[in-house]
Order: C-alpha cells, then structure tokens, then sequence
DNA sequence: CAAGCAATATGACATGATGTCAATATTATA
DNA sequence: TATAATATTGACATCATGTCATATTGCTTG
C-alpha cells in the first residue's frame, strides 16, 4: 500500500499544503519579519502547533516556499561557456546577466521576503550563500578557460576577478529586487558586461 | 552657569556614557540580534527604564556606538580625484579601494554587529545606504570627469558604472568584515582596480 | 535653609511572539 | 472491536520589548 493512499498521511499532506499557501500569502503581506506563525495557522484554520509539527518555524517555511526559484538560480548558474573569441565572450556573459537579473524582475515579491529573511535567519543566508558560491565558482573557471585560451589577461587572479564580478550582478538584482533601480535591466546588463569584458579581455 | 557643570546633568551624561560602553561590550560579544537590554543595563549598573531614557532602543544605541567609523567612510568618499592619464586614475582608483577595505580590517569587530544590524534594523540600514550613495554620487562624478577629459569611454553611462564598481568594492568589504576572504586587501584592490580601469578608460 | 520644582532613574507591568508538550482525535491494523 | 500508530491541538512557560506611574536626586527661590 503506498503511503499516498494513506488517508492519514494525506491529510498530513493537505494540512502541510494549506500552511504552507498561507504562509506565502503572510509572507507577502506582511514580509519576513512582522510574518508570524499566528497569522499563517489562522489562515490555513489549523492548530498552533501543527505548525511546528510540519516545520522548525519561519524560516524554514520560507525556505520551502524558496526552493524552486532558487532552483532556476541553480540552473542559470550552469549556462555553459565556450567562447572562441572576446565577442562571444561577450554576448555569453551579457545573455547570462541579463537571465540573472531578470529573475528579479520574475520573482521580485518573493525575492524581497528573501532578501530581508537573509538578514534575519542564518539558515537562509547560508541558503543564499551557496548560490553565491555557486555562481562564483563556474565564473572562476570560465575565466580560468578564457585565460588558457588566450583570450583573458593572464596576470590577473580568476578568483578575485570572478567575486568581483558577481557582486556587482548581486547587488543590482537586489536593487532591482527593491524596485530601485532607474535604468532597464537590458541597459543595466549591457553595462556592467562592457566594463566587465574589456577589462578582462585582451584587445 | 554651563550645563556641563550641573550636577544632575553630569550624571546624566555618564549614565548614557556607561550604558554606550556596556552596549559595546554587550553588542561585541553577543552580536546585534542576541544583544538584549536587559544584558546591557546589567553591566551598566542601571535601572532597565533607564535605558530608554537615554536612547530608543538597541538601534538607536548602535547608531551612536557606530558615529566615529561611519565618519570615517564618509572622509574616505570625499578622498579628491583629478587624474590627467589613466594611470594617474588607476593609482587614485587603486588608493581609494585599499582605504576602503582596510576601514573593514581595522573596524572589523563592530563592523560585524553592524552587518547584523542592517539585515534587523531600517534604521541601520538606512544609515548605510546614505554612505552607499555618497559614494557612488562621487564615483559617477569622477566617472564624468574623466570621460570629459578624454580619459574614460563616453559610451558607457557613467551613474551605471559607478554602482557597478562600489558593489564589488562593498561585497569586498562585508567578506573582509566576516574574515571570510582569502587573498589580501592589497591583492582585492590590486585586482579589482585592474579590471575596472582597463574596462572603463582608454588604451 | 527649607520647601517646592524639575530633571533623572527605576522596575513592575502589559504585550506579543516563540517553541514545547501532554492530552486528544483520527485512522490503521490485528 | 480493541489496540497501536499517527496527526492535531492549544494551553503554557519563556523571553524580550517599550511604557509609565512612582521614587529619587539635585537645583532654586523666597
């Protein structure tokens, strides 16, 4: 017998389902902090301490609700990259800003819960930490592959350049993420990209 | 007859003076978020009322504790550029950046409370975005100066770039604060400065 | 110099959130 | 149907915050 066709486990599963769309609604409303567990069992007309049946509380709630778009991030981090001269380069890394920049603009509303939860928790500042390190290092061996091929200045270290560089990408998608950026996403990626490209690349 | 010399006044003053180096302490060992009140008004010697009397609350104690190194970013910013060749620019770029991180080495520890703070506190946050944007007014400035000069490509919008380029310097800065980072400071600004000067002036 | 006034300090209290747990309800199994 | 296993529940203990009526201390004036 499969535990799905469990009743019991089902509606384990349902209780589960409904906390958690209540909790994303609260999240929504109210942001990470003023969020309370209170208002999301209200929602889901379940009891306090189911809540802490299904999760540890909060953030791992939040963390939950966060685990496909920080999969999509997951995937933007693996575009391959092949370039076979400093144009290519270039249209590979503008194209590769711009999808994770763009990401802001998709899940801004979400993204604004995670960005304030970073402050908050430490579980998911952890979480949002090893996307940083993912994204870090396959531009590190991009760079290291672009250098071996002749195209990227040798005498520079590929890691220092490498966090340098997603910084910038960081800070503007969050930025974007608060709505306080003034120029379009596209113009922010060609930007950034230019001044990235030619300083890294020969000629 | 001065305020100075009023005797209640005095004890007033070193109520508020005890309080701040307790909070210090507090702050500096038990980080923003578990630093309590409660923790502080113990090792002062003073009724808990009392700290509210002299500040609003954990936020606004740390805002005071932070006044000294937040000036200091503030002379840093102010740091004048007039380069007449790109390797002037380079020199001065390079000057600045050091500065910059080395002010995360030599405040490290009460920086740390402070990055904690800015995730809990729309105040501390605020107070560190007024620098973010003091720097950056001045960087696009100089941007602007030196693509008038001839120096730096006109191209590129000059506000855009100017984000760009703190954000790395930032992101550097928190690594350095964490003790995260595994180069030197001198490295990090050697390198960075590298890219951004050759990506953004001529020849 | 004594009485009254103003500035300071105090801690008990109300509030609001958290996480736990013993008790209860529901479903499966024998 | 009895019993075991699983799921739900909300009352409770805990802890930090900010407020406020009261107490204390020092100044000032008649």
């Amino acid at each position: 017998m499969k535990k799905t066709e469990d009743k019991r486990h089902l509606r384990s599963i349902i209780t589960r389902q409904k906390l958690l769309e209540a909790a994303k609604e609260v999240f929504l409303q109210e942001g990470f902090q003023k969020a309370t567990i209170s208002q999301m069992i209200k929602k889901a007309n379940i009891g306090y301490g189911t809540a802490y049946v299904h999760f540890e509380g909060k953030e791992d709630l939040l963390i939950v609700l966060m685990e496909d778009v920080m999969e999509r991030f997951y995937e933007i981090a693996e575009i391959s990259f092949l370039p076979k001269s400093k144009q290519e380069a270039e249209e590979i890394i503008h194209k590769q800003a711009k999808a994770f920049l763009l990401m802001a603009e998709a899940e801004r509303d979400m993204m604004q819960v995670f960005e304030q939860a970073i402050g908050f928790s430490a579980l998911i500042s952890d979480k949002w930490k090893a996307i940083r390190e993912k994204f870090i290092q396959r531009i590190s061996m991009d760079i290291a592959y672009a250098q071996q091929s002749g195209l990227a200045r040798v005498e520079l270290n590929h890691v220092l350049v490498a966090r340098g560089w997603f910084f910038t990408n960081e800070m503007y998608l969050w930025e974007i993420v608060r709505d306080e950026h003034h120029a379009s996403v596209e113009e922010i990626a060609k930007t950034i990209t230019a001044v990235y490209v030619t300083g890294l690349y020969i000629l």
